[in-house]
DNA sequence: CGCGGTGTTGACGCCGCTCAAAGTATGTGG
DNA sequence: CCACATACTTTGAGCGGCGTCAACACCGCG
């Protein structure tokens, strides 16, 4: 369960449930996300999960451990991953491009939580699972693997719930609600969107403040 | 409503409802809080509003913003603010301990957003209540402004709710409920908690969570 | 073919919300 | 120092969105 499953010159690969990073442990290093999906969650005594992020190609896990901090939170693959680990000056090196790019996705980082924590503290089911979908949606078209209105979405339902602070049995109800409504189309690990700005107005959120 | 109240050759000054960052403006800067509480928010469409972020005195308002980034939400002066404008290269100029300090912060930050993540997703009425004064506690305590088992606690109960993704009714009945059981003290703006280790427990919050 | 994970459906219960009103600080001006 | 306004806190009654529990259906995979 520990330990890639294996290392070529360049790569790490991971598979569903395996750790990329423990609690309280130092992490191998950051990764930048090549393909796949992965999750950062903490999990409660009395079992209840929430997940505190998710990281799609194109992603770093995670930029804050460039400012010298140890994971609190453990990162475990949803799908197969495939990443590339940095080398440890990236943040703090010498190529002005690339540090640039990286502190600017570590504000999105930022961002994308904050937004989050609108939505878990003041949203509805139907807005939280709106919310989601189209922050996936924009995040994976952003990292060029949409295709036209449709992207991947391997996510399960009780993943789902995890995400949206909601139980797996609603939001099975929310999302055929949502499917009833024409919101959304998804099946077999594929999500379509027939209208992006009328999901972005059921999700209640404004014009601009998804962060992809 | 806009502009500091004064500001001396140090310090800026703000009263109790009044911007310290707006909306997508450009930030007058980034600022140290000296003395007095602020909060950053978001506001929807139907008047619903939760708080994303509360700055106690020592706190940088806000350190995302040396990332590039432009405030995405109102930041306002919950009491009395006294700050000090930061040189515009606290963050990436030249005293090596003021840099460690900042980015330390920074990376605080994204800590404490990540626990109520899990709280305002996962945790019951008085789960996060406890979480919020159990946090409040530790960070005053952590800026010496703890005397003993007790501080200042300006928030009125519609702030806290505010916080908590709850309603300012439940919040009552909540803080109730903690008073009679004798988890906390709270009267007149100061907080007091006799037993840090219980509250700990009932926050469902574990041994080392809070980032203070 | 059988099995574990996932998705779906129904009945029922509860935590927290809504609406409404009364009680209590805090502060301001006369 | 009092009168009054305004904000905040407290209390009650009723309701509803989402959780809980349980069963069943589906599907990919060994």
């Amino acid at each position: 369960m520990s330990g890639q499953i294996a290392r070529s010159e360049q790569y790490s690969y991971f598979r569903p449930h395996q750790f990329l990073a423990r609690e309280d442990e130092e992490p191998a290093g950051i990764y930048k996300i090549d393909e796949g999906w992965a999750c950062r969650y903490r999990l409660l005594s009395d079992g209840r999960r929430q997940i505190t992020a998710l990281y799609l190609p194109g992603d770093y896990c995670e930029p804050q451990w460039a400012l010298g901090k140890r994971p609190s939170q453990p990162v475990v693959a949803l799908t197969i991953v495939r990443a590339t680990r940095l080398p440890e000056n990236t943040a703090w090196g010498f190529q002005p491009e690339a540090q640039q790019a990286f502190w600017s996705k570590l504000g999105d980082v930022i961002e994308r939580q904050t937004n989050w924590l609108v939505t878990l503290g003041r949203k509805t089911a139907l807005e939280r699972v709106s919310h989601l979908l189209l922050e996936l949606f924009e995040r994976m078209r952003n990292a060029g693997l949409a295709y036209g209105q449709q992207c991947a979405m391997p996510l399960t339902q009780m993943e789902i719930a995890d995400l949206t602070g909601l139980t797996p049995v609603h939001v099975n109800r929310t999302l055929q609600a949502m499917r009833s409504r024409g919101l959304v189309e998804l099946q077999s690990k594929w999500l379509r969107i027939p209208d992006l700005p009328t999901l972005r107005d059921v999700a209640s959120l404004g014009s601009g403040e998804i962060v992809g």
